[in-house]
DNA sequence: GCCAACGTTGGC
DNA sequence: GCCAACGTTGGC
């Protein structure tokens, strides 16, 4: 059993259901080294939320990770790293910020302790949590 | 549109 | 090596 996280995105940019549509995608552009700590450490399999930043703030599907890190080609500097990531499923219903929020199951989480991270680990127990308000 | 949080840069 | 200034992210 894999460990969990979760990616940020801005679903302008690229949203869930680009995802859907591609199949996969490389995972690059993170240039912050607490969230490139993280890319590192995702291995085949595990499981990731996929957050909807700014126009949407809410968790909207389920991806896994297809390939572990390796160099970032869009990082001149060579520095920072990409996975690639696949589509699970969407939830049922998003799990909104708000909601998360609200449940102090989910206090904790990296995630909202530091917003601006965009890429954070997820206990198992708040991915049961945020798995079971997806619920429809 | 504003602002808080945080990371990075550059002067000293 | 410190710290002020600045830029970016993302919630509100």
């Amino acid at each position: 059993m894999g460990n969990h996280w979760l990616v940020k995105s801005e679903p302008g940019t690229y949203a869930f259901a680009d995802l859907q549509r591609d199949g996969r995608t490389v995972w690059d552009g993170v240039r912050n080294n607490a969230a490139a700590l993280h890319l590192k450490a995702m291995t085949v399999g595990d499981e990731v939320l996929f957050y909807h930043s700014q126009d949407g703030k809410a968790v909207v599907g389920i991806a896994a990770v297809a390939r572990e890190a390796y160099p970032d080609a869009s990082d001149p500097a060579g520095r920072f790293v990409a996975v690639d990531l696949t589509p699970v499923r969407p939830l049922a219903r998003p799990v909104t910020l708000l909601d998360m929020k609200a449940t102090p199951a989910l206090a904790g989480m990296e995630m909202i302790r530091q917003s601006r991270l965009s890429v954070s680990p997820v206990r198992p127990d708040e991915w049961a949590t945020i798995l079971k308000m997806a619920e429809a």
